[in-house]
DNA sequence: CTGCTTTCAGCAATCGATTGCGACGCCACC
DNA sequence: GGTGGCGTCGCAATCGATTGCTGAAAGCAG
């Protein structure tokens, strides 16, 4: 089977190429007079005539290629992310590239390099680390390219993300709701945004509550992993148990938190109350189920699409560095409970 | 910032751009000197030289594009195999299409036709029905293409999987240790492969311990969802209750029933044990902690991207239809144990 | 009827890499 | 020393679509 070309319309409609390339384009559909134009769409509507989006590419330097570039698509975090943005850049006309850099920058940059070359017209990054030299690049290049979940220091790229803060605010408010006064905070890695904002968070809405706030009360985690988490959470058991609840980075880190605890002989939530963040799928199912911070997964993926069709079009290039951030909400559940009797 | 391109290096290796073509491909290499061919390349590699993909497919023919069509992403089941797939195919120089058909057919005929005419040069494809439409046609224009996970009746297509039979046959073999000898199966939906072979396997596998076999013991579930599964276990529950231990057409639809038999009064593994299928993340975090049959996904995914390329290798078009199973292995965890003592 | 603008369509270059063909030089062998 | 052969490399066509430029025809006013 012989694909029909560009050509063969033109001769069964007895134009020249260009003259039937112009015909079919709709942005310059009128420079050609409206009775040629109906002849070689219907020629090209007879042949079955697809156009070689590659050779068109090569023209135009377009290819009607987007990519995500996600750390890791077994974290199920990033799946409704992708989910929502594959959703609205199909339905534009785009074909989505999913690329995954296993966490790690020399992967991410080969990975992004590659898709440059091939003329991708735009990127929505989830890898973004607090200081992140390749997206700078990219930023300075003017590539089109949205943030979603992190973002970087420099904000020189629109972001799409959830409100940290709120949610960590509301996390806090609960606790103390429930009756507790002294929270430890097993924070994420320091070198991305996720892992300052909700530090930051934290640190405020302590003082906020006039709570005692103590340097010895945070442990940073150097990955959002559970054995990251169980390790912070160990060391910071052995050090002391004066506190009644903690509050996690993310849930990976939580599960690792719950693991630490068992090993310490410590029940969850009797002893301990114990908040996580994203709401990863079967926490609910955990025994005990965890509260957790939700976030709008699918509706983040959904926006940085649209930010990035309105990055890409050339008509508008307007909009560099706006900042969405999108509402949480608390899902109360098992794992958090009034402190045991305080006298 | 310019991209450098062919002409650059070969003007900064003092020879001409066909040469540096041959230079540089490792197909044709031979057709250069050794010491022009170290010199393009020095120069190449100094420039940071990265060919251009849509000129190249364009003379060649190819797009360097594969796809991989999963029926949702957010199912944790997805994404080790698309990390497999899209490591392999990655360092073999493709880019991997994702597209996510959510579960219908409609959508997936479209998202297939419209990469076709994109000329993506070969599919994986993971959402194969028993008696799929699309898939037959595919198979017909001789479009490359793996199945994984999920075949078809015709088997026209290569296929990788896992060795679903050997893995039911774990499962009875594991309950009939415990002592179980009436065991009720929730199978998968009988339109896909894994519904009916694990069904398959299933009742011979109760056959071959001569355990009393009895179609009211099987209930088929519409969907492999945990709605289903509750549906499907209820049903099964209100029927009767002289079974001691079920098997799950997958880990889904263990949840449905893990559910159902809360909601019975009945408790998991005390009065009925449960098995698993495919060994989701988290489920070994449950209480109690999901036995079930682990598969290697990553591994499928892997060999799946590599069998798709010997498919797409123009130069060996044969062992169309070769069909792999790799193996599996039962975790035993806390939702079996021996049946309650029967007087 | 002349001179002007406007509309329409053809020509050919272009995007970047690949490849068939032919030319050149060098060596060896008769 | 002439010729055949081989190894290298340059030349230019090619893939398919787009687009700036140009020329021709048509339309219009004076």
């Amino acid at each position: 089977m012989q694909r029909v070309k560009l050509t063969d319309v033109a001769r069964a409609a007895g134009v020249h190429p260009g003259t039937a390339s112009r015909a079919l384009n709709p942005a310059t559909r009128d420079q050609v007079s409206k009775a040629t134009s109906k002849r070689v769409e219907r020629a090209a509507q007879r042949l079955g005539y697809v156009p070689n989006p590659l050779a068109r590419g090569l023209r135009t330097a377009r290819s009607y290629l987007t990519a995500m570039v996600v750390p890791d698509v077994t974290n199920p975090l990033f799946p409704p992310m992708v989910r929502g943005a594959e959703q609205v850049l199909s339905t534009a006309g785009y074909t989505l590239v999913l690329t995954d850099t296993d966490n790690n920058a020399a992967t991410e940059r080969r990975q992004i390099e590659q898709l440059r070359a091939r003329g991708t017209d735009g990127f929505i990054v989830a890898t973004a680390r607090w200081a992140d030299a390749v997206l700078d690049e990219v930023a300075a290049a003017g590539v089109p390219a949205v943030l979603v979940n992190r973002n970087t220091a420099s904000r020189r790229l629109p972001y799409v993300g959830a409100d940290e803060h709120t949610g960590v605010v509301l996390a806090v408010a609960h606790l103390v709701e429930l009756g507790h006064r002294r929270i430890a905070y097993l924070a994420g890695p320091q070198d991305t945004s996720t892992g300052r904002e909700r530090a930051a968070a934290f640190r405020q809405a302590v003082a906020g509550h006039g709570l005692p706030s103590d340097r010895g009360m945070m442990r940073a985690c150097s990955a959002y992993t559970e054995a990251a988490g169980a390790m912070a959470a160990g060391r910071l058991l052995a050090a002391r148990r004066d506190f009644t609840a903690m509050l996690a980075g993310n849930d990976l880190i939580a599960f690792g938190a719950l693991a630490a605890l068992a090993g310490a002989g410590l029940r969850c939530p009797e002893q301990i109350s114990l908040i996580g963040f994203n709401d990863l799928p079967l926490v609910d199912k955990l025994s005990p189920p965890l509260t957790t911070v939700r976030l709008p997964l699918r509706e983040m993926g959904a926006l940085a699409a649209r930010t990035l069709l309105t990055a890409m079009d050339r008509a508008a290039p307007d909009g560099r560095g706006a900042q969405s951030l999108l509402g949480v909400e608390l899902a109360v559940r098992g794992s958090t409970a009034p402190p045991p009797d305080t006298p």
